[in-house]
DNA sequence: TTGTATGCGTTATCAA
DNA sequence: TTGATAACGCATACAA
């Protein structure tokens, strides 16, 4: 077992306050002889003391943890977001904790309730967003709190998120731009904040277009790449199927991606494909997918500069801030001329 | 902020004592009349209530967290190994703490330490395996402890890998068998468990076919994909270069198929690629990879049972697991016909 | 320059 | 059926 300021101190004839201030007072410089100095720290060593953070974080009231709170950790979005938080936190002091709800909001309740148990100085949660009570009641316990990627509109929280209509509309229009009017959506999780902004952006660019929207060009239920493969198998049954399919995130475009390959439809000469995330790997896929990126990074950064923020001026205003997206342009979409369209139809 | 058992016993007018048992006690039924019972449940409610484990785990000495270290999280092997350990220790009632090493051995170092000062009661590492004497350490200090994907030959601790040496084989095998003898192997971080089993296993399955290890073929040093594109390209310019590549992770394949497109180099026309690891991509990847995979939810299964025997039976043997690797053949290997070796020089 | 005493929130032991 | 109290390991106000 480890050691204890006071089996040290019973060894060095000093008492505990003396023993922990030679341990973890070394900044505010209490005037310690150097010789009681060297004798503690060398006995700290000698009996391998670990300080007890339990006990620390108790008397202090502060953790120096941050909980962040995501629905699915190995989805490729999740785990670069991850990694980008955990290197902006470590740059503050910050330790860290994460939860996977994987996309259940039960699981993200209690997720919640554990951080909160375990004192967190902060939280940065990816909710699953489809229901936001909970959210509230962390926000009105006044412990700092900053939404990221999944944020709530009717909240007035702090939140950091890209403009997903905007990332639509640039992916809808490239398709249009290439000629197409038969697009598809296939959605992620509904309700969700991510999903229900992208599905708003993909409508808006029809509409602008005056191309009618068609509901059954719109399906899917989650963010899965099985939601993927099946909605794209239902919708090559459609006819005329349509001549382009614009998937919610990355890991949709994947079954899609799969759909298309068991039923031999070529993409883009058969289909084209856009899908909104972009992973170190959509350009190395078969076709290399056309794709709309967010600012990982920045998300990261901007998320953990609000919760700092917060943490020092739990009263400041609140903010929410929407990054821009990026279109990657690559060899997914099909240049369609009028006509053929039709010839699609079977 | 959040009430405790004193506010909740001032306030119902009963001691701490009883509060805590009617809050945390319910197994042990200790004979609590129903009126105390809810009552007191009713304003622990009405205070918000929340257990403090900072408290809790320093009067119990025990946390019920599990610390778990990788060395990359945004690496899709970790990233699915992590989710799958997540669900197996849920299983089991433990939270968990993932450090991100960054393959640094100095983070590591200091995430074992942070990890021991949250006195988490076990620990699931995969180390970046150049050193470990501290992993010694913690073995010394008795804390249950398994590593996984990393092991160490030399120390006697619970350990699950994939048998790497079989792995490398599979897939060396396989690309002599289609003709191939100028085989290529891109390594990840020398000196590390994973690396150094796999390019044993490459040297020993050349060696049985009777093929000379060529050092000039044998080249890399971390399994990041910049790694692998940038070696790929050096072995580009190798006269006559390899007819075949074998890389040591997913991403160091990554790395190589950008460089083969930048060349313009087709594969498998042009030269083969087989990787070791196999996440959800490859299939999709253009083309799809030939991959060696490895079953990671029965790592993260059998890690989890051999820590919680470990816990539970701090004494008794150590156990070693080795899974077995599959090779997925997919379209990245070409047949090879032993004249169409030297047309390849240049 | 160092020591004493108190409290952080819990649980467990013992007593009532 | 309930309560008082000590202890977990640490940091700090106050004393010396």
């Amino acid at each position: 077992m480890s050691s204890t300021l006071k089996d040290i101190a019973e060894k060095t004839g000093f008492s505990i306050s003396t023993v922990s201030r030679v341990l973890h007072d070394n900044s505010k410089k209490y005037k310690i002889s150097e010789k009681t100095r060297v004798t503690v720290q060398q006995t700290a060593k000698d009996l391998g003391y670990r300080i007890n953070t339990l006990a620390r974080g108790l008397r202090l009231q502060k953790t120096n943890e941050i909980g962040v709170i995501v629905p699915d950790i190995a989805n490729p979005f999740f785990s670069a977001l991850i990694k980008s938080l955990a290197g902006e936190l470590r740059k503050g002091g910050y330790n860290f904790i994460v939860y996977d709800t994987d996309e259940d909001i039960s699981i993200e309740r209690s997720a919640i309730k554990s951080l909160l148990e375990k004192r967190v100085d902060g939280l940065i949660i990816a909710s699953v967003g489809q229901d936001f009570s909970h959210i509230q009641k962390i926000r009105d316990a006044s412990i700092p709190l900053v939404m990221i990627d999944r944020c709530f509109d009717a909240l007035d929280i702090d939140s950091v998120s890209v403009d997903n209509v905007k990332g639509s509309l640039f992916a809808v229009n490239h398709l249009i731009k290439e000629g197409h009017t038969r697009i598809a959506f296939i959605q992620g999780l509904p309700g969700t904040y991510a999903n229900e902004t992208r599905l708003q952006g993909y409508k808006q660019a029809l509409h602008d277009a005056g191309i009618a929207i068609d509901e059954h060009l719109i399906g899917g239920d989650d963010f899965r790449s099985m939601n993927g493969y099946l909605e794209t198998k239902h919708l090559l049954t459609l006819s005329p199927p349509p001549t382009a399919i614009f998937t919610a995130g990355d890991l949709i475009a994947l079954g899609a991606l799969e759909a298309c390959r068991e039923h031999c439809i070529n993409i883009p000469a058969d289909i084209s494909l856009v899908t909104f995330d972009d992973p170190v790997f959509t350009s190395y896929l078969s076709p290399a997918l056309t794709a709309i990126e967010q600012p990982i990074g920045k998300m990261a950064e901007m998320a953990v500069a609000l919760l700092y923020r917060r943490m020092k001026n739990p009263d400041d205003e609140r903010t929410k801030v929407l990054l821009e997206p990026t279109l990657n342009v690559r060899n997914s979409v099909a240049r369609l001329v009028p006509q053929t369209n039709t010839m699609h139809s079977n």
